[in-house]
DNA sequence: ATTCGTTATATATATACAAACATAACGAAA
DNA sequence: TTTCGTTATGTTTGTATATATATAACGAAT
């Protein structure tokens, strides 16, 4: 019977989208996973759409997220940098923060 | 060159959607034009579309957010209820918080 | 009664987006 | 030099969403 307080929050850089949710939950499967096909897969997207987001991410970021490799051992792979580790943890932190936030804020509406 | 933080946040009420921006966009837009089909044409949206997303909020508001009126001088109208004025300045509100909040919490990023 | 602009609703068309499919390039290892 | 699973890319197909179009119901005012 109450009401609910949703967000979505995403950074860009330069009109770039760089991180939103789907973005984080793709980079937190290639950590796990060590290739971006099995991570696509693993979060049930295309592999080119995953190709898409992770491309894009790293033309926004400043330093490389992922390092990609082709051919060789086991066909080549994705892995994440320290700083694509770093930016995913900062993500995650900054979302949770957000929600306490509007939970608190949301006492504005169910008070009216 | 440096990133930016984006949010958009809603407001549910048993899976429903409540409010968003669009919503709250086409409530100010009745607000102004005191009929829901002007509404609609001067946020460049159908009449149908906007007709949807105003029965759906007043289909999950606990008190009615619009009255609306068929025939009669001028054919009709649609205009807010006092609740629904309160609804649109306490979303307002809280989505000026969030982005200032957020601001701040960018710098965890920015700093890695 | 007729007119008027609105709310309310259904149906068909168009558009945007996601998925599916296909294929080339790659490079270490056997 | 052949094999392998991967990255990288284009093209086609499918689906969900928005738009466009059409029409009925309404009720105060003339």
């Amino acid at each position: 019977m109450d009401y609910k307080i949703k967000s979505r929050i995403w950074i860009e850089s330069e009109n770039n989208v760089l991180l939103g949710e789907g973005r984080v939950q793709l980079l937190k499967a290639i950590n796990e996973t060590g290739s971006l096909s099995k991570a696509a897969k693993s979060i049930h997207i295309s592999y080119k759409k995953a190709w898409g987001l992770l491309d894009s991410i790293n033309k926004s970021a400043k330093k490389p997220v992922t390092i990609n490799s082709i051919g060789g051992k086991g066909g080549g792979g994705a892995e994440l940098t320290d700083y694509g580790k770093a930016l995913i943890l900062a993500f995650d932190d900054i979302n949770k923060n957000c929600w306490k936030f509007l939970d608190k804020q949301l006492e504005k509406i169910e008070n009216l």
